[in-house]
DNA sequence: CTAGGGTTAG
């Protein structure tokens, strides 16, 4: 490289080269005429991780091939760059093709090898080294490290680490953090926590593999004491703080929501991984209002979402059904070219169905490259959660035929698909063949599933016969499956037991106790209802008032029953009036003729009816059928 | 060349 190059010359020609390159990719006819590329301009272009198409193209000039064995930094830098395509079977032939190799190739083969998961590939690599005359380095360990954490590997991960202490490279930093997070991922806690307090010198990384370990091992109140530890100690928390902490803040407490929330708020820098992760925490704790919410806000920002982004974000818009905005997600992803993704189709195939798009589900599951059980799973519910039993049962026989196992969570959705279609037979049939064939040992919600199926098909008796031959002790879901069915087939003595048994369960859920103190009301067990209520109200237990959720171009925005908070709610009860009357025109009747329905406060019944009549109006005027249908309340 | 984030039921 000649010293008196100004800089600026030497980039105006880098980038007039770089153009033509550009333009002979649009035209592959004319691939022919690149120009020669000098060394430099090889690794520019390789720095910049191009995509597949213009990798191959670099690659098939014959010049590369005296560069790779010239210039090592070519060779590292295009293994680098196809491992990053996911192209490690083209790593591994440059790998082999290189006779002069050095330890960096090694170390990058390896590196390679674990991006991409194959642990295995990457420790045959690390364990041929020897045989080829090299001894991995400070840069070696970290890597393979790597591979046994992700593996699980805590038989290789030990042998390392006693490498690591035979070379002396215990005290280095990278190789103290990637022991703590091998120790940690290998559920080895008490060893994880000893390499950190060992260590002579500590990052934030450091501290985050040790939270990454707590969380993803259970220990969540560890994993949180060790970020304030960190705060103590004057360590700002990152990112990577929050991301390791993830496992441990889902369906957690809000103090520690609150904690994350302010995690991320006080963050130096936000990235996307920050934004995914506070996105996901929300996702995590059944919050999507706050989930999507905040996605707006990112976008608000001009942070570009990924894969990861879509795939938390999406059963958020299910869940509020909030379509436009899943829809202008979906368009999105065809924009930035994200599918295919299993994840992210996955989830938009959720989306669609809780929306109650069932075609628009279909189309984005028949539209995947690669289906796994996830994924034939949610079209499954899909078809259960809209009443289409048949289509379900369809759909799972389907998915056996293409060879795929179901697992626990593809018997639950096809046993609640056929419990709401009234599938009895299948249902049985179902449960059955999870035990004799699948051995697959059936849970409690399986057996909650059985109940209310028996239950809704109007065998009280026999669900009860079910519940006293199950194998473990019924929780409430499976006695609030089997009082459900009572309420709706009004039978007094069974219905009077399982609130009984509920009653003893004090369950957290508050719709248990509506449906205890409305039996008890009915049976005139007056001091029952007065208990049922204190309980309630010494434990914080709140009714939940009916709530829906309706889009508007600004965001989502919660309604309740009988609220009267919004600005222009007087006019709104006026049109509610109306549209009320029309209704009953209409010849809608309230529920009322239920035994067991609740006598105490039927203008609440009234209340609810009005407040769905204002979401089906809101979705009507604006032309959206299929919406009304995916009201939840 | 050195960590960390995503999907399915009720």
């Amino acid at each position: 490289m000649t010293a008196i190059t100004p800089l600026t010359r030497y980039f105006s020609t880098a980038a007039r080269q770089l153009q033509i390159l550009a333009s002979s990719i649009r035209k592959p006819e004319s691939a022919q005429q690149i120009p020669l590329l000098t060394e430099d301009l090889y690794n520019q272009i390789l720095d910049k991780y191009p995509d597949l198409k213009t990798l191959k193209k670099l690659h098939s000039k014959i010049f590369i091939d005296q560069y790779l064995h010239s210039n090592p930094s070519i060779g590292i830098k295009l293994m680098r760059a196809y491992a990053a395509c996911g192209e490690t079977r083209v790593t591994r032939h440059i790998f082999d093709e290189i006779t002069d190799k050095n330890v960096v190739f090694f170390n990058v083969m390896i590196r390679s090898y674990v991006n991409n998961h194959l642990f295995q590939d990457a420790l045959l690599v690390y364990k041929s080294m020897s045989s080829h005359g090299f001894d991995p380095d400070h840069y070696t360990y970290p890597c393979v490290l790597k591979a046994c954490s992700g593996s699980e590997n805590l038989w290789v991960g030990l042998q390392i680490h006693a490498a690591v202490i035979r070379v002396g490279l215990d005290l280095n930093l990278f190789n103290g953090n990637g022991l703590v997070a091998m120790y940690g991922k290998c559920g080895c806690l008490v060893e994880a926590r000893q390499v950190l307090d060992e260590m002579p010198s500590r990052d934030v990384v450091s501290w985050n593999s040790m939270v990454a370990g707590y969380a993803k091992n259970g220990r969540f109140d560890d994993a949180l004491e060790v970020c304030r530890d960190m705060e103590l100690l004057r360590l700002k928390p990152n990112a990577g703080t929050m991301a390791s902490l993830l496992p441990a803040v889902t369906n957690t407490s809000s103090d520690n929501v609150s904690y994350v929330k302010e995690m991320f708020t006080k963050l130096a820098k936000k990235n996307l991984v920050s934004w995914n992760v506070m996105i996901a925490v929300y996702v995590n704790n059944s919050m999507p209002v706050e989930a999507v919410n905040l996605f707006s806000q990112m976008e608000a920002c001009g942070i570009d979402p990924d894969a990861v982004t879509i795939a938390s974000v999406l059963p958020a818009c299910g869940d509020l059904s909030a379509l436009l905005l899943g829809k202008r997600i979906h368009e999105y992803v065809d924009r930035k070219k994200l599918r295919p993704n299993l994840l992210l189709e996955n989830a938009m195939v959720y989306m669609y169905a809780k929306c109650g798009c069932l075609k628009d589900a279909r189309d984005v599951f028949d539209e995947m490259q690669f289906r796994d059980v996830v994924s034939w799973t949610s079209m499954i519910s899909a078809y259960g959660m809209n009443g289409q039993g048949r289509d379900a049962v369809a759909l799972f026989s389907k998915m056996q035929d293409s060879g795929l196992i179901p697992d626990s969570i593809a018997f639950v959705s096809i046993l609640s698909a056929c419990s709401h279609a009234g599938l009895l037979d299948e249902g049985r049939y179902y449960f059955k063949s999870m035990k004799g064939e699948y051995m697959i040992v059936p849970r409690i919600e399986h057996f909650a599933c059985m109940v209310d199926l028996l239950g809704r098909a109007g065998r009280v008796d026999e669900a009860y016969s079910f519940i006293k031959q199950m194998p473990m002790e019924p929780n409430e879901r499976v006695w609030g499956a089997l009082l459900s069915a009572c309420r709706v087939h009004s039978n007094m003595t069974i219905g009077l037991l399982a609130a009984d048994h509920i009653f003893q369960l004090e369950p957290e859920q508050s719709g248990y106790y509506v449906l205890l103190s409305n039996i008890y009301a009915k049976a005139s067990r007056w001091e029952d209802v007065a208990t049922v209520r204190s309980i309630m109200k010494s434990r914080g237990i709140k009714k939940m008032p009916g709530i829906s959720n309706v889009e508007l171009d600004d965001g989502v925005h919660t309604f309740l029953a009988g609220d009267q908070s919004h600005p222009q709610s007087k006019e709104i009860y006026e049109e509610l009036d109306v549209l009320v009357a029309k209704m009953k025109e209409a010849g809608y009747v309230p529920e009322t003729d239920s035994a067991l329905h609740d006598v105490e406060d039927e203008d609440k019944e009234f209340h609810l009816a009005v407040h769905k009549a204002m979401m089906w109006h809101c979705y009507l005027v604006s032309g959206m059928v299929a919406e009304v249908f995916a009201i939840h309340c």
